[in-house]
DNA sequence: CCAATAGTCAAGTTTAAACTTAACTATGAT
DNA sequence: ATCATAGTTAAGTTTAAACTTGACTATTGG
């Protein structure tokens, strides 16, 4: 029997989804745009950081699938894409489903004794 | 209609949760754990690093309840806690909701002009 | 057309956190 | 009893990544 590959984590997807959200601020962006979207400037302001500041953590935002922009006018329209919260939602699923397996099978190892 | 408390983020249990995964030796760690259980000696041997750096990784995901340990005799047996792995199901599936509950009442409001 | 606004890019600085060292404790093996 | 092994603690170093600056482009409003 093949050896199982629980190393998701060598997914560059998952990688970026969980390097996104380890952050601070990122998460405070990704939860403000989920109250709506907002333009790059808007999402700045409270945040007390600057443009480029902002702009480099939507790249990384982005880049996990968590946020989707556009650009209108000389405005940056930016808003919540629920594919990164769907990859998420998928990986902790399978991985708890993934453990428990494997925890009631060595239970059963363990029982047999 | 009081506004919806959507900054979860502001809950330790969460803020912990993304710290501990959002970095790529922790991540190796926890994955290592789902395939059973390893002390710290085991843990850190692969990743090139040593036993007092590795004692720290296991801190914070013990603290994001993703890790679990117990000293026996002199050493640190370390497992998975599936407790972390519910939480970030629980996170998504309700951000989730959250979100397309709000875009589908802003496409409402949007169809109707 | 001109000034203000919003954002971007390349390059550098700053800081948080990852990591190490050295000295120590506790357990296990011979 | 003593030596090796496993881990811990406090303190310091290193590094990755967060953040800024200054110069630039593109859009918009007067």
């Amino acid at each position: 029997m093949a050896k199982l590959e629980t190393n998701i984590n060598a997914q560059p997807e998952i990688e970026a989804l969980f390097f996104a959200l380890g952050e601070k601020q990122r998460r405070h962006i990704f939860f403000s745009l989920m109250d709506g979207e907002k333009t790059v400037k808007q999402l700045a302001e409270p945040l007390n950081i600057t443009l480029t500041g902002l702009g480099q953590h939507i790249k990384i935002l982005e880049a996990a699938k968590l946020v989707r922009t556009e650009k209108v006018g000389r405005e940056r329209i930016c808003s919540v894409n629920p594919e990164g919260l769907a990859t998420m939602e998928n990986f902790a699923k399978l991985h708890r489903n993934l453990w428990s397996s494997r925890f009631s099978a060595l239970r059963k190892i363990v029982e047999a004794h």
